[in-house]
DNA sequence: CCCTGCGATATGTGCGCACATATTTCCGGT
DNA sequence: ACCGGAAATATGTGCGCACATATCGCAGGG
C-alpha cells in the first residue's frame, strides 16, 4: 500500500484535484491518512508539506490542513549571475567595465539601501556581452562598509555581481521586473534605439552588516526571463 | 547541544559564509556533521536540504554535498491570480470579458501548446481593472479539450484564470516575462500610447492531459513584478 | 589498455515513537 | 453573560533504526 511521499502526495493532490475536498474544506488529520494510505503519519506529514510549499493546501497547528481555496502559484526563477545566463544561452561571455567611481548615491538607490541620500558609495556600470554583442548593461552602486574588499577591487576582470556572490555572504535579496523606455545610455550601450522597451531588472541584496549592493540591470531588446512553475 | 534543524542550517550557513568550506569543496556527511553537532542524522539531513533547496549547496547521492561554487540565487514569485493582485496593492479589481470565440490559433501559440497550428481553440481576451483603471490586458488561448467543462463557460463574470485554477487541475507551467512595446490593441485597452514599454507574460500551463491554455498578459505601463530571494 | 562488474559509501526515505507548540474548545468561577 | 484557564487536538519536529538508491572507484577479465 504505502509507497513513498511522492506517491501519498500525487494521491492527495488527485483527491483533490477529483474534488474529494472542496477548495477550503478540512482534511482528514495526519493520523487518519496515514492509517487510511498504510503509511507512517511522517510520510503523510512529508507529502503534506509539499503540497503547503506549492500553495496547494495551507496549513496551521491544530486548526488542521485545508485545500487553498484560490491556490497561488509560485514560480521558482532561477537568477544566474549574468555570466552564467550567457553561457546557458550557448553565446560566449564577455564583460566590460565601463565606470568605477566613488559617488554620492541618488536619493532613489538610497532609499532602497537604507543609507542616507548624499552618501558617497562605491558605483560600478559594467557591459555584458555575448558572442561580442550587448546582453545586459548594469548600474550598480556597493556600500565598502558592508562588502569589506569592495573598496580594492577594480571589477575589471570580474563583475561586481560574481565578486559580492563569492566574496560577501549575502543574506536577503528583493527584485523587481519591469519594462522601460531605454535612456540615452542605455541606448548607447546595447546599441538600441532610445525608448526602445527593454526589460529592467532592479535588486537589492542585504548582507549581515546591512545593504550592500543595489543594481539596475537592462537587457538588451527582446530578452526575456523564463521560469518553471 | 541540539536545538532543531533551523538551528543546525543556521550553524552551517555561518560556516559557510565564514569560508569554513571554501565555495566548490565536499562538506562533511550527514553523519560526522551529526555527531559533531550532537544531533540525528535526520536532522542535518533536514538542514541541509533547506541549504539545497536555497541554492547554497549541492546534493548528489554517494558524491557527497559541496558548497555551491556560484550559488545560484532562486526568486520565488508568487504569480497569484490577477483579482488576488489586485487587491492585495489595495484597488477595488474589476474584470471586463472582451471576447470569447472559438478560432483557428496562430503558429505562434500552437507551437507552445503543442498542437498543430491552425487547430480550432477557445480564445478568450479580458481587461483586469484596478480601481476601474485599466491593469492588465489578457489573450488567452484554451484547449477545451483539456479543459472540460470551458466550452459551456461564457468568462463573463470570472476570469478564465480563475475559473481554470479552480475547475482543471494544472500540474505545470512555464512563463517569460518580457518587455514590448504596446500593440494597437494593447494601446486601446489600456489606455496608453502605441509602442509605449510594456511588461509582457507568456504562460503556458499544463494538466494531466496535456497542455491547457496559453496567455499573454500585458500589463499597463509602469507596472513592475517583485520578488523576495 | 579498456571495459565491466561489484563493493563501498553518501544521501534519500520510511517507520514508530516521543515530546513540543500552537490553537481551539470547553468548562467553571465570578 | 463574560472571562480565564485547563484540556484536547493537529501539526511540527527530533531520534534511532533500517533499508533503498545512486554513483564513485577499484579490481579483475578481455
Amino acid at each position: 500500500m504505502s509507497a513513498g511521499w511522492r506517491e501519498v502526495r500525487a494521491e492527495l493532490a488527485r483527491r483533490i484535484a477529483a474534488r474529494d475536498w472542496a477548495p477550503g474544506a478540512r482534511m482528514p488529520n495526519e493520523d487518519a491518512l496515514a492509517g487510511e494510505l498504510g503509511c507512517a503519519r511522517g510520510t503523510v506529514n512529508r507529502a503534506m508539506r509539499a503540497l503547503a510549499e506549492e500553495g496547494i493546501v495551507e496549513r496551521r497547528r491544530r486548526a488542521g490542513t485545508r485545500v487553498a481555496s484560490v491556490p497561488v502559484r509560485r514560480a521558482v526563477m532561477r537568477i544566474p549571475i549574468l555570466r552564467r545566463e550567457i553561457e546557458a544561452a550557448g553565446a560566449a561571455p564577455g564583460y566590460r567595465r565601463l565606470l568605477r567611481e566613488e559617488a554620492p548615491v541618488p536619493a532613489e538607490v538610497a532609499a532602497r539601501l537604507g543609507v542616507p541620500a548624499g552618501v558617497r558609495l562605491l558605483r560600478v556600470d559594467a557591459l555584458h556581452l555575448a558572442d561580442g554583442a550587448p546582453w545586459a548593461l548594469e548600474r550598480r552602486w556597493i556600500d565598502p562598509r558592508a562588502a569589506p574588499g569592495a573598496a580594492e577591487e577594480p571589477f575589471e576582470a570580474v563583475s561586481a555581481n560574481e565578486w559580492l556572490v563569492r566574496h560577501v555572504p549575502l543574506t536577503r535579496g528583493a527584485l523587481s521586473i519591469g519594462a522601460e523606455g531605454a535612456d540615452a545610455a542605455d541606448a548607447e550601450a546595447l546599441g538600441c534605439a532610445a525608448g526602445a522597451p527593454v526589460l529592467t531588472l532592479r535588486r537589492t541584496t542585504w548582507g549581515a552588516a546591512g545593504a550592500v549592493t543595489d543594481v539596475r540591470q537592462v537587457f538588451a531588446p527582446g530578452h526575456a526571463m523564463r521560469a518553471e512553475i
